[in-house]
DNA sequence: CATGAATGAGTTTTCATTCAT
DNA sequence: GATGAATGAAAACTCATTCAT
């Protein structure tokens, strides 16, 4: 009835296929275009036994969504650690780094972080993500301007998306991305004269 | 494909009803979340005069990306005009503002134009933006380095679509749309040292 | 998108149809065991077309207790004004052979009113046929005593479904209706010694 | 067909456990609308647990039925040996006592007894029943006309189910139910004139 | 041009039942 | 005996699209 977590080590693999599927299909066609018949098949899976962990699509949808965001959620504290007392832009380079590698590694994350009709769920997590790199930029030495650290951890995450679009433009798409690296450390730098 | 083109006046006016009710409806739910006789019973009409003028749901999308993009270009050129031989900042400066205006009048553009499963026809439109963008910053003086005025083709729309997800925010919107501004302007000032 | 009342003749003949080969199914199989598929099979129509005028298959089994019930009621009403000033016994034999009839011509009443689930809207409906009824006899001369009407209006109801199990065995099934019949007229008249 | 007969003390226990669990949701909710999985959820079992003692949901149903008519059964036995030779008046008040007793304790067996789609085994359980209550209207005395005891047969136990509709009316229910048996008591009465 | 009833393929979701451990 | 993951047929429901009026 209600969808629990697997209890036994062939539980928690078919689950890992499960989002592993999933998170493929919402990448490529996105949310709406996949259905749930397709990830089970993908997975191997029948379509009982997705519904057998997973309610709802949304609620898969979700669950991806929640794992791929605490890994980054971890990775930000892990940067926290070593960035006090670093200079902005120094905090930028690392964060921007850090941002590249995780939208390249979970796709799945900007394919599913805004579909429309949410109002709740998502917007906390978005709002956590930002309380966390704003703290981030919060102990940069010398501290920035009142109320930057908060715009830039709007800003930054944004940043990374750009690229994703250029997918078949590989000598474009990093020029891309170090373009933006750039003007984002200069900003930075500009901003201490 | 194409809509009928209504001859008769009141024709026109259903046809622009049906694309600002279908506009506005793509802007609150989304493509996918938006049916055919909603669009049509918001602007007052029957859904078999709706399929009269638009072949399919795809076919009206695209009419209204049409109509956008047919606008936002021809603001493109306008500017385009004055801006031979600006300086690079005053360039981006306003182009930044153009965007920033259009982006807002516009909100449709921003919703249909990257919708997933996009092999063709979009991709197209938003190349010529791009090449058009790129135009504009060609002929600054003094000349962007090579290849840059391609990236900031890119970048550039994208920074636009940021403060959109700020709804409800308005201090921090204002404050973020700001501080891209002042960035990218410092990016291109720089790079003239 | 909602269901709505059709507005031309032959919508409003689908949906009689439609009513009528679902009260004919539910009566046969139960509502439970009746898809909305067969139902719209059965009247010779699409599944969609079943949906375009009944959201759930809860709201059609409602259309259909509802008509009923409004049927059932205009008779009660056209018996409360005959039955002014009858005596107790001559009351229970009119409503008797009136709930007979009705329960024969509408067997689709009885096989949906209690349904298990409900809480709220047939808990009104029946609340009204028990007023009606209690009212029925409230005007009995000489008037009977201080809350039987009430209960009456709960137990003959019930009287008249008890012969509705008896299919198949005709003889039986008379035998048991006018034993009921008795029994009530008995009991009324001998309440007046 | 018949759930294995289970050896061990616990194994019984575990039965009882799983009947009483279903038997209650049965009430709470119907048959069609309570899953196998909420029935062994409930007896703390787990569902191939059920499935280990009842091969089918409607094997379990009977399963219960039957304890139930087994019960009866037995009660009206019992009762058929006190009741030689009483008046019929008599025996219909001691028959309204133990019918109004049995409902309320097993309320299963009126939730069970009458589901739709019925051909067979259920159809055959009331025909018993039908049997064993008519022979203790048989040897009433005076006796009773021809054909009347089955008729009763028919309509005491319906009669008994009238109160069960009224839960949390207690006031209403208590006075309908003394109307009913004061009702069918004045009738056999009546008829010995 | 305009209408809205009608269609039916396609999707999500449920749940009785099985079976490997 | 006991478990619970796995299955998949079947049901409810949606919606883009068609077409007779």
């Amino acid at each position: 009835m209600n969808p629990r977590a697997p209890q036994q080590k062939r539980g928690r693999e078919r689950v890992a296929a499960l989002m592993a599927s999933a998170s493929a299909l919402f990448v490529e066609k996105g949310f709406d275009a996949t259905t749930m018949t397709e990830i089970a098949a993908r997975a191997g899976a029948a379509i009982g036994t997705l519904y057998l962990f997973f309610p709802t699509k949304e609620a898969l949808a979700q669950a991806i969504l929640a794992e791929n965001a605490e890994s980054l959620s971890a990775q930000l504290d892990a940067l926290q650690e070593q960035a006090t007392g670093l200079a902005p832009a120094a905090i930028a380079d690392a964060l921007f780094e850090l941002l590249g590698r995780f939208v390249g590694t979970h796709p799945a994350y900007s394919a599913l972080l805004d579909l429309p009709g949410d109002e709740g769920w998502r917007r906390k997590m978005r709002g956590r993500r930002r309380e966390q790199i704003a703290a981030l930029f919060a102990q940069a030495e010398p501290p920035l301007p009142a109320g930057q650290a908060e715009r830039l951890a709007v800003i930054v995450p944004q940043l990374m998306r750009i690229p994703l679009a250029l997918v078949g433009e590989k000598r474009l798409r990093d020029g891309v991305l170090e373009e933006l690296r750039s003007m984002l450390a200069r900003h930075l730098e500009v901003d201490t004269d």
